[in-house]
DNA sequence: CATGAATGAGGGTTCATTCAT
DNA sequence: GATGAATGAACCCTCATTCAT
């Protein structure tokens, strides 16, 4: 099915935005790339911000939406880190450019809307410190600052976005996997546990995120 | 001591750089930034660009020169690792701007630059891949899969940047020391050991970043 | 009765010319003042410059007409001043919008158009010229330079438009009335006279101009 | 002596924003006319909205200036409308593109502008009122409505702008002579006086208009 | 009749850079 | 060494207008 010029704009946007930056994007080439001209770009957005806040927007409701959902029927902390994990990782990994722009371009927001973004961000990072805080105090982790490790946890897996290639040896699936792994690891956890949690982190990513298997 | 124009045409662009990025950064607010015309600038400077790949330039020449003289001295795996992780993690976190350019705007850059810098990124991960490649032959590593393992390691620490304050809770030591811990756990590696060898890196780094102790 | 989508048009065009400007207007204000869409505003008119232009032409004919049905049935210089002054008083009052329009957005007609426009205006002048000259040569008026009077009355008589409220205390019948007055002692003619031909003016304006008594 | 670039701007804006309107007058338009780059009109203004309030700030300051020095000096009343009448009419036959865009420009400032302008030009004719006024107390005007009155000149006075041309018959000095004369026959005041208060008027435009005689 | 979609031209403004002083 | 003046190119965005539906 063919795209609509929204979305072919919404796409060009993500992907210059994520490649150069916002302010490295010019509306030029976001024009170029979404094939119309530079003035009937301003019939799909509003302004050059308002595309820029959007893209934000979705992408951070969505992942909250997948956290929530995931989280919401599993109790275990074991198991709600590894399906954090994995919902993060797959986020980053299907959709890298959309997450770049997130994480990098945050500043380029004006201060009403970069507050908007940032409590975003603060919502989810809460769900991590809950889960995290959790195991500490049911004696399942060991992690003498929360805080820090939480911080260690997300930057590594933000970090996906920075380099995985679906060209790779790697899956999605074995990719969050091998992450989860690690993650158990680091909190000085059980070695294993939680891959229900994950399996059924894998559905819902698969459905937020549109990832055919 | 009063610092030369130089140095404050230096770090007005590092500052401003890391903050608002390269393409948001504009002559003029160098310029008011170090005080001085925007015409003056370009005595102390070629162009912009220059400028951006001189700043990073000597930032990945630190690091590269602060891991060789630290892993001379050091021999076993988990110390090696210790050592670049409190080598990465001290610089990440008592440099957050210079490091966060370094990371953010290699697009910025023109292709020949970009290669050379990608070149200096490449040897340093190239140290690290031979790190972990001699604990696992060594057996003292347990990674699955040891590029997969490099990566997260190095997102996680690099991280330190975008989060850090030194008016927190942990001095510098202390982030080093916690996240060399997280590091070995990764790496599935022995509870302890490196102590030497980070000992080692956090004397290098002191010199290399002139990080007051 | 509703007005037609064109009569709104037509009115939104004349309000926001007079309060914008031709050029300060955009043919989206237009559109959201005649509550229709940009494109279907062009079912009910041409060019912008267009609309502009059949509005001063309208104006400026009824100002013609009804000058001349007036002057036909008046005969003594200080009737017709008396009368002129009371049209274009009353004109101006009770169209302050459509006047100004004329005065002030000639500028923005094209070549031809701004001839057709002026042509019409020095038509106007004239007959003001031809009474004037007319009480002269009878020795009513006593004045030095025509020409300069002229002038000075028509500016005074159509700046009306620039400050007139129905909502103050003089009602569109005293205001014609006080300037009549003070034109006759302008041209230095008798104190009274003309009140017929004022009477008669005043009953073509209502007329011409729809003006509820 | 050749004229400063700053001083050519103002000149090039104060004749197009006369002649198209300020919002019928572009940027590049104004480039052409100051002999410079687009680009470079920013060396001499802040925004074109800038430029236009300073040209309006400074017609009335000098406006409001020449009536407090000429009144200082003259005390009856038909001297005093004498002298605001010459000096009005100097001031827009002398600068007709200064005082044609304080006139109808108004409206192309921001809320703010606005304020200040309409408060200087309500300053200005709260001075006329109070020469009307003191005329009328003192028996000397006969005027059944002194604010209609007051519009009524002014309106007159500042059309002068509009259809003045130093090429015609009449002088500067002829011109206002006439306009004083008309005035004081809409006041129903004295037919002569206030030649003295006139010839002081006259000195006193010809300094602040630089005016040659 | 009505309008969403489309666009070339141009709007005002800022860009990084140069150079004479 | 320092900078005011200058500019071509580009910035984001809006303009009046057309046309297929």
């Amino acid at each position: 099915m063919a795209l609509t010029t929204e979305q072919r704009v919404r796409r060009a946007a993500v992907k210059l935005f994520a490649a150069k930056g916002f302010h490295g994007t010019g509306i030029r080439d976001l024009a170029q790339a979404a094939k119309i001209s530079p003035a009937s770009l301003y019939h799909y957005m509003g302004t050059k911000e308002d595309l820029l806040a959007a893209i934000m927007r979705e992408c951070l409701d969505r992942l909250l939406l997948a956290a929530r959902q995931t989280l919401d029927t599993v109790d275990d902390p074991a198991g709600q880190l590894s399906a954090l994990v994995t919902l993060h990782v797959m986020a980053h990994a299907a959709q890298p450019a959309e997450t770049r722009v997130v994480d990098n371009e945050v500043g380029a927001l004006s201060r009403g809307r970069r507050r908007v973004v940032v409590g975003l961000r603060d919502e989810y990072e809460a769900i991590w410190a809950g889960a995290i805080e959790k195991g500490v105090s049911a004696g399942v982790f060991d992690v003498p600052e929360p805080a820090v490790t939480r911080l260690a946890l997300l930057e590594m897996c933000t970090g996906v976005a920075r380099w995985y290639s679906p060209r790779g040896a790697l899956s999605l699936d074995g990719l969050a996997d091998r992450y989860a792994q690690l993650a158990l690891r680091m909190l000085g956890g059980p070695p294993t546990g939680g891959e229900t949690a994950a399996e059924r982190a894998r559905e819902v990513a698969t459905r937020v995120w549109r990832i055919r298997p």
